[in-house]
DNA sequence: ATGAATGCCTA
DNA sequence: GTAGGCATTCATT
C-alpha cells in the first residue's frame, strides 16, 4: 500500500495557467481550456501517484486580508477574464464528480487554505504534497514530509531541490521574499535589494530579526537601504506569510470518494471533449432484469391491458414487462397473434425496419416509436441510434448494451418522450402523421418497385459501347491514356499538357466541373467529349449497374429504404437505391425510366405531381396578396412573376424572360442572395439585386414574411412548418457572418420545404388508407418529395386516379388552390398527362 | 478500412 | 441560394 499522503491542489492557479496555455472552446464559443488543462493535470497526478487524500482549493474573491493591509497587493493583475470566470463553476462540478472535495474560505486565498490544511495534516504527521507553481509555498517544505508538485515540469520539488536553488532553509523563504519582493504579487520588498542581496543576507543572518539587529555589521549603502525600507519589508512579510484560517475540516474527510462517471461523462459531453469522452471508461450496464424464455398463456392475456415494448434481434423478439422488470425472449413465429392484434399497443425503436419488415406478419397497434419521437424533437442530431438516445434523454452512458436490455431502455424513453412531444406541440404531428406514415413506408419498401431487368441490360450494353468509344476518342485527342474518373489527372491533362486556360478553382486545384467544361467545349471539342463520357459513366455506374444488381437479388424488384429520420426539414430521403434521383431529363432518362414497370399484368404506372406546390405554400404562409391572386386565377406563375418584374402584360413575356422569373421564383424559396442569383442568371450581383428588389416590391407580403421569419429564428433558434414541425438553426446566433447568412437561408427554406413534406405525408397516409378501404390492389410505390408514383392494375386505373388526386389536393387546406397533375403510362418512361 | 474532396443526379 | 444520395479517387489509420 502506498504511503498516506495528502495532496493539496491550488485550483485557482492551475485554472489560470491552463486558461492561457490552452485555447479551446465549444462549437457555441464557450471557452473550455481551463477545464481541460485542469483535468489533464489532475489526471496525470492521479495516475502517477494514486493519491488517497486530496483537496482542491480556490480563492473566493480578490478581496482578502492582504488587500486590507496593502491595497496595492496584486493590483497589477488584470481582472479575471470572463472566459475563465465562467469555467470555475464547471471545474468545481467536475472535481465533485471525480469524488474530490473543493475547499475555499471567504477572505483568504487558496494559498492560505492550503497552508492551513497542510498544518492540520502535519500535526498528525501526515505527509503533504502541494500542487502549485507558486513559490510562496516553499516556506512549508519539510524534508520527506512536505513537497511541492510542479505541474509545469511534472516534477516533485523536494527540500533538497530547494536547498540547491536557494541555499537556505525553507522556513526562511518568508523573510527572503520580504526582502527581495515578488513582482508577480506586487510585493514591494526592499527597494535596492534583489534576489542576490536577499539570499546573501538570509544566508548570513538567518532571519529578518537578526538582520535588523546587526545593521552595524553591514556596509553603509546596504544599511541605508534596510533602514529606509524597514517598514516595507515588515509589511511584505505580513503579505508573504501564509495565514492559517480555521477550516473545521480534518484531513480524514478529504479521502477521494468514488467518482460519478455518469456525471463526468455528461460534463465532458457538454464541453465537447470528444477525446476525453473516449478515454474515460463508460460504465458497464448493470441492470437487474429478469430474462425469461417464452411467454405463458396468462401473460399473453395481460398484454392487452397495457402497452408492451418490443424489440427484435435476429429471430427473437424481446418483450419488456415493466411491472415485473422482466424481459421475455420469444420466437418471432409465436408472436403473430400479439403483433397482429390491434388492441395490443406497441412501443419500439425503428418499427419500420424492425417489426414491420417481418415476413408474413401484418403488424397492427403501433403506438410509439422512440426513434421518430426523438427526430421530431430535434431533427439535427444525425445519429438516432438507441445508445445516443439513451445518453441524450436518460443521461446514462454505456459502451454496449445487450439486445435484451433494449426494451427496458425503450420503455424509459417512452416515459419521457411523449411528454416532450406534447410540450413542443408535436404530438399531433407524431401520432397523426409520422406514426401512421411508418406503416405506409414499410409497405412501400417491402413491396418494392418492379423493374424490367432486360431493358436495363440492353441499355447497359449500349451505354458501355458508347463509353468505350468516347474514352478512346478522348485519349486520341489527348495523345495519352489516363484515368478519366480522376479529376486530378484530368486537370493535369487539360491545363498542363494541353495548356488549356483554366476558368475556375477548387480547394485543391483547377476545376473540371460541368460549368467549366461546358464553356471550354466551345473552343476545345475534347471538353465536350469528356462531358459526354461523364454523363454516360454516371448513368452506368450510379444507375444502370446498381439497379441491375439490386433487382437481380430481389426477383426483379427494387426495395429502397425510405428514411424517416434523416432530413433536417421533414422530407423523406431514399437510399439503396435512391429512387428519388432517377434521371428525369437528358438523352437516356426516359429509356432508363422505361425499365420501371407495373407489377400487375397489363397494369399501369400512375404518377401524381403537385404543381408549384412550394410557391403555393409560400403564398399560404406569407399571405401575399399578389401571389395568392395569381394562384386563385390559376395563372402561369413564372409568367406572372415575369410580367411583374419586367412591367409587361403576360402575353408580352417571352420565354427568356419567363426563364429569368422562374429562376427568381426558385431563388426566393431558397432564401437567395444577390450573389447566388447572379451566378445562376450569369449577370452581375448588382443586376441580380435589382431583380430581388423588384420582386419584393411586387410581392411585399413575401418580403415582410421573410423578415419576420428571420426575426423569429433569432429569438427562438427554430422555425416551424404548417403542422408545427420544427427545425433548429443554432448557427443563427453564431459570430460567423457566413454561418448566420446560411442559417437565414435555411430559415426561409425550411418552413416551405417542410410544410410541403407535411402535406405529402398526409396525402400518402390517406391514399394508402383509401386504397385499403376500397379494397383496391393498387399500391403507392415511390415518393419523390412532391410526386407520388403508383402501381395500378388495369381495371382500377380510373378509381385510383380520382382517389389519388383528391387526397393529394385535399391533404391540407391552403388559402390557395392545390393542383395535382396526373400522368399515366405502361412504364415510368412513357407517361402521358391525363385528366 | 475511413474520410475528405470532387462531381452529378433528383425535388 | 434549399434539401438529399452516391460513385470515384486519393490520402491517411
Amino acid at each position: 500500500m502506498s504511503k498516506k499522503i495528502l495532496y493539496l491542489v491550488d485550483g485557482t492557479s492551475l485554472c489560470y495557467r491552463s486558461f492561457f496555455a490552452i485555447k479551446l472552446s465549444t462549437s457555441t464559443g464557450f471557452s473550455t481550456g481551463a477545464i481541460y488543462g485542469f483535468y489533464q493535470t489532475l489526471k496525470k497526478l492521479i495516475s502517477q501517484y494514486n493519491p488517497i487524500y486530496m483537496a482542491v482549493c480556490f480563492d473566493v474573491s480578490r478581496k482578502t486580508f492582504r488587500q486590507e493591509k496593502f491595497k496595492e497587493y496584486k493590483i497589477q493583475r488584470p481582472p479575471l477574464p470572463e472566459g475563465l470566470k465562467a469555467q470555475f463553476p464547471i471545474v468545481k462540478q467536475l472535481i465533485k464528480a471525480l469524488g474530490i472535495k473543493t475547499i475555499e474560505r471567504k477572505g483568504f486565498e487558496a494559498d492560505d487554505v492550503i497552508a492551513s490544511l497542510c498544518r492540520g495534516a502535519r500535526q498528525d504527521d501526515l505527509s503533504v504534497v502541494i500542487v502549485s507553481s507558486d513559490k510562496d509555498f516553499c516556506q512549508l517544505i519539510e524534508m520527506d514530509k512536505v513537497s511541492i508538485y510542479n505541474y509545469n515540469k511534472d516534477k516533485m520539488y523536494l527540500k533538497a531541490d530547494f536547498l540547491k536553488d536557494y541555499g537556505f532553509q525553507p522556513h526562511s523563504m518568508v523573510d527572503y521574499l520580504s526582502l527581495a519582493g515578488d513582482s508577480a504579487d506586487n510585493i514591494p520588498g526592499a527597494k535596492g535589494i534583489g534576489k542576490v542581496g536577499a539570499t546573501k543576507l538570509i544566508k548570513e543572518f538567518g532571519n529578518l530579526e537578526n538582520i535588523f539587529n546587526n545593521l552595524d555589521k553591514m556596509p553603509q549603502k546596504l544599511r541605508n537601504i534596510l533602514v529606509e525600507n524597514e517598514k516595507m519589508v515588515l509589511l511584505s512579510r505580513e503579505l508573504v506569510k501564509l495565514s492559517f484560517p480555521d477550516l473545521a475540516i480534518n484531513w480524514q474527510d478529504l479521502d477521494i470518494k468514488e467518482s460519478d462517471s455518469k456525471k463526468v461523462y455528461e460534463i465532458f459531453k457538454n464541453l465537447e471533449f470528444r477525446k476525453l469522452l473516449k478515454e474515460i471508461a463508460a460504465p458497464s450496464l448493470n441492470l437487474d432484469l429478469d430474462v425469461k424464455a417464452g411467454l405463458s398463456k396468462s401473460h399473453l392475456q395481460e398484454l392487452t391491458k397495457e402497452p408492451v415494448v418490443l424489440f427484435i434481434e435476429t429471430d427473437k423478439v424481446f418483450i419488456f414487462d415493466k411491472s415485473k422488470t422482466t424481459v421475455y425472449k420469444v420466437e418471432v413465429n409465436d408472436l403473430k397473434g400479439i403483433l397482429e392484434d390491434p388492441r395490443i399497443k406497441k412501443i419500439s425503436y425503428g418499427f419500420k425496419n424492425q417489426l414491420l419488415s417481418l415476413e408474413g406478419i401484418d403488424m397492427k397497434g403501433l403506438l410509439f416509436d422512440v426513434k421518430i419521437a426523438a427526430y421530431l424533437l430535434d431533427s439535427s442530431l444525425g445519429d438516432y441510434s438507441l445508445s445516443v438516445l439513451i445518453s441524450n434523454y436518460l443521461a446514462e452512458h454505456f459502451t454496449d448494451i445487450p439486445a435484451y436490455a433494449y426494451p427496458y431502455f425503450i420503455y424509459q424513453l417512452y416515459r419521457l418522450l411523449p411528454l416532450k412531444l406534447k410540450e413542443q406541440g408535436l404530438d399531433r404531428l407524431f401520432f397523426d402523421v409520422e406514426m401512421p406514415l411508418t406503416a405506409v413506408l414499410s409497405g412501400m419498401q417491402s413491396r418494392g418497385v418492379k423493374v424490367d431487368v432486360k431493358i436495363l441490360r440492353a441499355l447497359l450494353s449500349e451505354v458501355d459501347t458508347k463509353i468505350e468509344k468516347t474514352r478512346k476518342n478522348i485519349f486520341k485527342i489527348c495523345e495519352c491514356e489516363f484515368n478519366l474518373n480522376s479529376p486530378k489527372q484530368l486537370r493535369g491533362i487539360l491545363f498542363d499538357k494541353l495548356k488549356i486556360k483554366p476558368l475556375k478553382k477548387t480547394k485543391t486545384g483547377y476545376s473540371t466541373n460541368e460549368e467549366v467544361l461546358d464553356k471550354l467545349s466551345l473552343n476545345y471539342p475534347v471538353a465536350g467529349f469528356i462531358l459526354e463520357y461523364r454523363q454516360l459513366n454516371k448513368l452506368k455506374t450510379t444507375y444502370i449497374k446498381p439497379l441491375i444488381e439490386d433487382a437481380d437479388k430481389n426477383k426483379g424488384r427494387l426495395h429502397t429504404q425510405f428514411n424517416q429520420t434523416v432530413t433536417q426539414t421533414g422530407r423523406l430521403s431514399s437510399s439503396s437505391p435512391n429512387l428519388q434521383s432517377i434521371p428525369a431529363k437528358g438523352e437516356f432518362s426516359s429509356r432508363l425510366r422505361e425499365a420501371f414497370i407495373s407489377s400487375f399484368k397489363d397494369g399501369y404506372i400512375l404518377s401524381g405531381d403537385y404543381s408549384q406546390i412550394e410557391l403555393r405554400i409560400l403564398a399560404h404562409l406569407s399571405r401575399d396578396k399578389n401571389l395568392i391572386d395569381a394562384f386563385k386565377q390559376d395563372l402561369d406563375i413564372h409568367s406572372h412573376t415575369a410580367s411583374l418584374l419586367f412591367g409587361k402584360t403576360m402575353p408580352e413575356i417571352d420565354s427568356s424572360q419567363r426563364g429569368v422569373a422562374k429562376r427568381v421564383n426558385f431563388g426566393i424559396i431558397y432564401g437567395m442572395s444577390s450573389y447566388g442569383l447572379s451566378k445562376e442568371l450569369k449577370i452581375s450581383p448588382l443586376e441580380a439585386q435589382n431583380f430581388i428588389d423588384d420582386y419584393f416590391e411586387r410581392y411585399p407580403g413575401v418580403k415582410s414574411y421573410m423578415d419576420n421569419i428571420c426575426i423569429q429564428v433569432e429569438e427562438t433558434t427554430f422555425v416551424k412548418t404548417i403542422l408545427g414541425r420544427r427545425r433548429f438553426l443554432k448557427d443563427i446566433n453564431s459570430s460567423d457572418v457566413q454561418l448566420i447568412e446560411f442559417a437565414r437561408r435555411q430559415a426561409i427554406n425550411a418552413p416551405i420545404q417542410g410544410s410541403c413534406a407535411d402535406l405529402v405525408k398526409i396525402a400518402m397516409i390517406r391514399i394508402s388508407a383509401g386504397l385499403r378501404n376500397e379494397n383496391l390492389k393498387a399500391k403507392l410505390t415511390i415518393q419523390i418529395h412532391d410526386e407520388l408514383i403508383f402501381d395500378v392494375p388495369e381495371n382500377e386505373l380510373e378509381q385510383v386516379k380520382v382517389l389519388a388526386k383528391k387526397h393529394m389536393e385535399e391533404a391540407i387546406e391552403l388559402i390557395v388552390p392545390i393542383k395535382v397533375k396526373l400522368k399515366v403510362g405502361k412504364n415510368w418512361g412513357q407517361m402521358e398527362e391525363v385528366k
